[in-house]
DNA sequence: TTTTAAATGTTAAATTTTTAGCACTTACTT
DNA sequence: AAGTAAGTGCTAAAAATTTAACATTTAAAA
């Protein structure tokens, strides 16, 4: 399983709101999506989305409420995977140098935190 | 500047090679892109790029060598942001402990190395 | 319970993307 | 220097994506 084809455009857009934001209608996605198309037209495609397999919805009141049906973990670590291989020779640590590099980027307290756990627990091996 | 319209889904992959890659012909593209298209159709697709201002090239004997044209760490860096912004409520460490949870991600002795320094010049300020 | 506003269902046109054929050029080979 | 294989230029059809109008249903309000 897994392995579906890659998504146009518009459906990479909004997969990327519902793996942001978890679940959303139809109406949130049309108000954050960028350049956004009308209300019917999100609709139309998170419709898509769904009998393509990668949305599911429930009922809330009136309105459905969408959210992806893939595994958030395996996503992101499908995700992540890609970007490092695509920008950063596969490295992580080279990914976070990059981040650093940037100005606008400090590590806050707990992430600098988190980050020493990672390392130490890593050198135990 | 900046801020092109996003990219159609072939576009997107032809980009991600030449990023991964640096420069590339149309033949060297043909030959990596998943479910490839004819070579004819892949030297469109980096025509329309090169239009479109994310490709450029230079001759080398007969053939086209194609390279992005945005500076590479900028490109990093925003790619980067987005898959932290989508998947790691823009978190960094999150991204690292992800990536190590995976049994098949070890850090290799010289990552390990990059991110303590990493950590320990973080720590200072 | 009736009304009504706010949602979804259905359908189809417009546009963009994706594809590739054929003509032409150009650098190697002999 | 002529021939040829390997490249690019140009063009256009096919397919997929993107768009949204209009009809219908449904939950909330009066």
């Amino acid at each position: 399983m897994n392995e579906l084809p890659p998504l146009s455009r518009r459906e990479r857009q909004i997969m990327d709101l519902l793996y942001a934001n978890q679940q959303m209608s139809a109406q949130d996605v049309t108000e954050q999506l960028p350049d956004a198309p009308s209300y019917t037209t999100v609709r139309t495609l998170m419709r898509i989305l769904e009998e393509k397999g990668h949305l599911k919805h429930h009922k809330s009141g009136r309105q459905f409420i969408y959210q992806p049906t893939k595994e958030p973990e395996k996503v992101r670590q499908s995700s992540l995977q890609h970007l490092l291989k695509t920008f950063f020779s596969g490295s992580i640590s080279e990914a976070v140098a990059t981040f650093i590099d940037h100005p606008e980027n400090k590590l806050s307290e707990e992430e600098l935190k988190e980050l020493e756990a990672i390392v130490k627990k890593a050198k135990k091996k």
